[in-house]
DNA sequence: CAGCGCACCGGAAACGTTTCCGATGCTGTC
DNA sequence: GACAGCATCGGAAACGTTTCCGGTGCGCTG
């Protein structure tokens, strides 16, 4: 069923068809309607790689993220969420996503299939900053932009959670019920979710006028076990904490499951907070307070990011590109560390684009409570 | 950067490249080692689109799920692992993955995404069987298998796991335990899998000689409410069991949530097993007892069998296609109803192909213990 | 009535590959 | 020495679109 099938049974030529289809102007109404009608009868489509061929536009872009962060970071909180969210965002502006994986052959495995595929962009989701193959992706000039991963170059950039605000937000909630003795079981710190949330924690804590205790900050690897283990630890100080916020609620757990232990209440004796909202922080008895990403906003924010490097590419000497905005998407703001350098206004060199923050929510449950006097 | 480059900059001819990238034979030696080289050093990457067009293959299959389940279903409890196991399933034929979703706009939606980017099969999982773009995928003539619904058509089939036999499993499970009074919360039997546990329970049940009790078949909706009201339910009765096996991980949590707010210890007094072993099941406290599916397998499964569908289409008159043979999936067994007709051998309508069953597991934890007495 | 603009349409050239078919040179063999 | 056969390569036609450029008619103005 070509297009020039079309064209011979309306017996219009198939420039004629292309435009009726595309609804471009110099097609008369009725010789349109004929053919929109003949075209849907016939049950004609489009073929896509022919007209990306000739377009020069594939209007694909590239979700991709470690399998091997299924056995190194454990399964990702809300994969599911965000690639709904990514498939809505980007069905808003015709594109379709393709699904790739790090364990493509070789190490600039996915940027290949990238470019085989003339995707227009990459989001990469869970993938950590070591990987060798991002490096070689930066440079690969397919734009591109990364979920909760610093990401820096001239048409890549990251969006993130405000974790730094969630992990504050965290604390206050537990100075507001009294608590002063809050200590917290961190992440991994080379992961920047881990980093701010533990930031945050330190600028909160501070804030409130709380002795600052080195020995209430634990390290743990965002699993059960390092949770468990690191409020053993902290049950064994002098003076224990009366709450503690872990930066993930699977590590919330095995706090609680310490305190079981030991025959501490929770929240009577001890509240919990977690990070994330995974689905078992509802079903844990328990229930546990966490602060909630909101899946679908940081998709849709990262869409929108990618929109934007890929149409400032696109444009004939167009500068930083602002055009499209964002919908609600939280204002730009404390980014990373370097986005220093020249960004007077519209020079030669592309700036990076700013990362995007959208805001965090704290759900309260019943794993905190008043702090015990 | 063309093919076109690569043979001027070469010396040869772009069918000369062409043959050489491929390997193809009718390339000597030295030229097609030099053309590699120059590729490479160029940063060639063959245009997909091209080739497709050509090739009249695009190496490109589509999955798509409900994202609408969402909100009815609640999530799927393994859908990220599927996806990556569908990945490297397809990767091995050089395919690739699309995202497809159900709200793709029109009745038709996907089915016309999928013929406009001449997607070579169709994934489906999640997907209730009431959609009517099911029916119009399935006479749309592109093959596919879903994932837990029966599909039948000429080139649509499905995979599944055994959820008779891990119903059954569980059922003996606590049968071993001591325990005589099992009674069961059901899902939704609309949904073959729900529908497949209750068959399990029922055949396990009789064969073990437990009386037939049609007050503990309890039905829910796989929600955790659901699960707490029919264990509230089954604790009312004159004579309460004291095991409990139901069709969905939340519903045990609920129906832990009722026994605890009975009074009544699990196990010690009742025991509580699960299905699917989501993330929380190994969180909640007693861990869950529960049947695990093997999203990896089943993965393999599906593509195994989408390939096999494919590959029948594109044979010359092949008869149904027993060709490359699955790895070690479950041998077709106990199907649905209908796969009556003629399947004495090669006739002109190609044969439904038998849908593939995965094997499942009994993964025992804390919530099952011996029976009270 | 000449000329001009406009609405509508067709031909044909791309887009970047693969593949068919033929051409060339070379090595053997009778 | 002529011819067959083989290895290696090039030209060109597809694949199914979009879009540029031009060409009709037609109504309108001067």
């Amino acid at each position: 069923m070509d297009i020039r099938e079309v064209a011979r049974l309306s017996g219009v030529s198939v420039a004629t068809v292309s435009r009726a289809l595309n609804d471009r102007p110099d097609v008369s109404r009725a010789t349109r309607d004929r053919i929109l009608a003949l075209a849907t009868e016939l049950g004609y489509e489009p073929n896509h790689q022919a007209r990306a061929l000739v377009r020069r536009r594939s209007d694909l872009v590239g979700v991709i993220w470690d399998t091997g962060y299924l056995s190194t970071r454990g399964r990702h909180p809300f994969l599911q969420d965000l690639l709904v969210g990514l498939k809505t965002a980007f069905a808003a502006s015709g594109r379709h996503l393709m699904l790739l994986s790090t364990t493509e052959s070789g190490v600039d495995g996915y940027t290949r299939v990238a470019r085989q595929h003339r995707l227009e962009g990459l989001i990469l989701m869970g993938v950590d900053e070591g990987q060798p193959a991002i490096t070689a992706l930066l440079d690969s000039a397919v734009p591109c932009v990364a979920l909760d991963l610093p990401l820096h170059g001239a048409r890549a950039g990251y969006v993130t959670s405000d974790n730094r605000a969630g992990a504050a937000a965290a604390v206050a909630h537990l100075h507001g019920l009294g608590h002063r003795r809050i200590a917290t079981i961190c992440g991994p710190l080379d992961l920047m979710p881990a980093a701010e949330r533990l930031a945050g924690y330190r600028y909160s804590t501070a804030r409130l006028g709380l002795p600052h205790r080195p020995e209430y900050i634990e390290h743990g690897d965002f699993f059960l076990a390092s949770g468990r283990e690191s409020m053993c630890r902290l049950l064994a100080l002098p003076q224990p904490p009366t709450a503690v916020f872990a930066a993930g609620d699977e590590m919330a757990v095995g706090a609680m499951d310490a305190l079981a232990e030991a025959g501490m209440d929770v929240p009577g004796q001890v509240s919990v907070v977690g990070y994330d909202d995974v689905e078992a922080a509802a079903l844990v008895r328990p229930a546990l307070t966490t602060v909630a990403q909101d899946p679908l906003q940081l998709a849709a924010a990262a869409a929108d990011l990618l929109a934007e490097i890929i149409a400032a590419g696109s444009e004939p000497d167009g500068p930083h590109g602002d055009g499209p905005g964002g919908a609600d998407s939280g204002g730009a703001d404390s980014g990373g560390a370097d986005s220093g350098g020249a960004d007077s206004g519209d020079e030669e060199a592309p700036v990076a684009p700013a990362p995007r923050l959208v805001p965090n929510r704290l759900v309260i449950r019943a794993s905190t409570g008043p702090a015990p006097r």
